[in-house]
Formats: structure tokens, sequence, C-alpha cells
DNA sequence: GATGTAGTTTACCACTTAGTTAATTAACTA
DNA sequence: TAGTTAATTAACTAAGTGGTAAACTACATC
């Protein structure tokens, strides 16, 4: 189906680490050397080298030669991925308020106190 | 900032296995119970219950009780969540998109054959 | 060539993850 | 009540992750 799914594993996995979001964030206002990346990072420079070869990995970084330093950027076409992946299910995080907003108005108007179950008013495909 | 970081962090990490990738799809097309799950994964039930444990902590999705059965259903506002994270760096993978449709154009103009390095058109705010 | 700075590699650790089999719980059914 | 079906829990294993300290590589400069 869509793109590879390992590809997708592999950004997913990179993103799932607030330290890597952070990184990124940092990389989206312009490239970094690794010791400007790891000053704010409570963690050794080592660390810091490891969380930037799974972004590498992922494609979501790339990294120069630069005299001793080996600046980063942002590489964000796999970012694009990701979203589109996620993008599939807009419907049904739009559905949920809907249905969300449909539960608090027939409260409103009910005035009820009983505990409603929300849960009821999912559609059910399967039967 | 944004979304409380762990909350984030699972969502990625949730959706960084295909298998429970796979499980969001099925769920996307309505509910199902756990061996209705597991029938078209190549593994054991309890591997599926162990994915469908990440997926709940993770708040993608929810079971009910019916008799013997776990209807499982999906929940898709953390995808939102992890949506507009995402959809922050919207802008790098236009640019870059822009960047190479400007390199090929210049390609094109000049019809180089040196060695052209198209990361020299990266902008670099930090110097 | 010696020294300092930037970064990576190696070896190690504790912890987590993804899977297994076997046992257990819970509900329906004859 | 005995048996079947649905699912979870428990105990275990192999591999992966995120961190460390210490050693090493590469470049720059004196």
């Amino acid at each position: 189906m869509q793109t590879s799914n390992d590809k997708l594993s592999a950004t997913f996995s990179a993103l799932a680490d607030p330290t890597r979001r952070a990184i990124l964030g940092r990389l989206a206002s312009g490239e970094a050397s690794v010791s400007e990346l790891a000053k704010p990072m409570k963690m050794t420079m080592p660390a810091v080298t490891k969380h930037l070869k799974v972004l590498q990995k992922a494609g979501l970084i790339r990294q120069e030669r630069r005299a001793q330093w080996r600046p980063c950027y942002l590489v964000a076409t796999p970012l694009k991925e990701a979203s589109d992946w996620v993008f599939q299910y807009k419907k049904f995080w739009e559905e949920s308020f809907d249905r969300l907003d449909e539960y608090l108005k027939a409260l409103q108007a009910q005035n009820v106190s009983e505990t409603v179950n929300p849960k009821g008013k999912r559609k059910n495909k399967d039967e």
C-alpha cells in the first residue's frame, strides 16, 4: 500500500522520543553542530550522537563535514509521509468531535443527571 | 508547549509498529473482536493482546465487554495531536520540493554536467 | 610535533519490547 | 455440570533502546 512499512516505522519510531523531537525542533530554526544540539540536553555527547544516528537512518536529518564540525540539518520529506499516513484518519477525529458535540447538546437539552454512556452513539458496521 | 510530551511519545511509539498500524487500519472500517484482529496476523493471540494494550495506553483504541468478546474500536483524537505536531513542519517539506524543483530547472537551463551540489541551496541561519 | 576541540566508537549496563507456550478466567452452550 | 470459545495473564527468551565512561579519530593551531 502506501509508503514502505519499514520507512514509516523508522519515522514514527524516531519521533517517539522527546529528545529527538527537540532536536528536530532546534533544526527547524537552522542547522546546528552536534555540541550545539547537545548543550541544552541533560545527557552526554555520545548519547546525542546516538539520537542523531536514529534520525539519520530515518532520513529526518543529514550531516555534513565542515572542519571538525558535523553540522546537522533537517530533511522533512519523511515527515510528509508520516503526515500523509496519519491524515487518512482525519475523518475519524472530526467525527468524534461531532459525536462529542451531539452528546453535549443532548445533555443540555435533557438536563439528565443519570450516567449516560456516550459510547452508545458509536456506529457499528459489524453487525 | 503543545501536547504533553509523554502522550505524543506514546502515540508515535504505538504507530511505529506495522502490526499496530494494520490493526488501526482494520478498525477504521468498524469495530472488531480480538480474534478477528488476530486472524490475518502471523502471530499468536497473546501477542495481539499485547499490541492492543499498547494502543490502549496510547489512547488510540478502547475495548468493550460483550459476552466473551472484547470488541475494539478506534479513538482517533491522539492521531489528531500527532498530526498537529507533524504539521508544524509542513513548510519544510514544501520548501524542499521547491528547492528540488529549482534545482532541476537550473540543471535543465544550464545543461551542466559537472557535479553540482543541491545542498548548496539550503539556507543557513547560523552564520 | 604537542595540545585543544569536536565528534565518534567501543564496551558495558539497566530496562523495554515483541514474541512464545502454558495456564487461567469468563461467558456461552449442550 | 462438562465442554467450548474468547481472551488475558504469567513466565520466559532474544533482541532492541537509551544511557554511561573511556578510548579513539580528525582537524586546527601554536
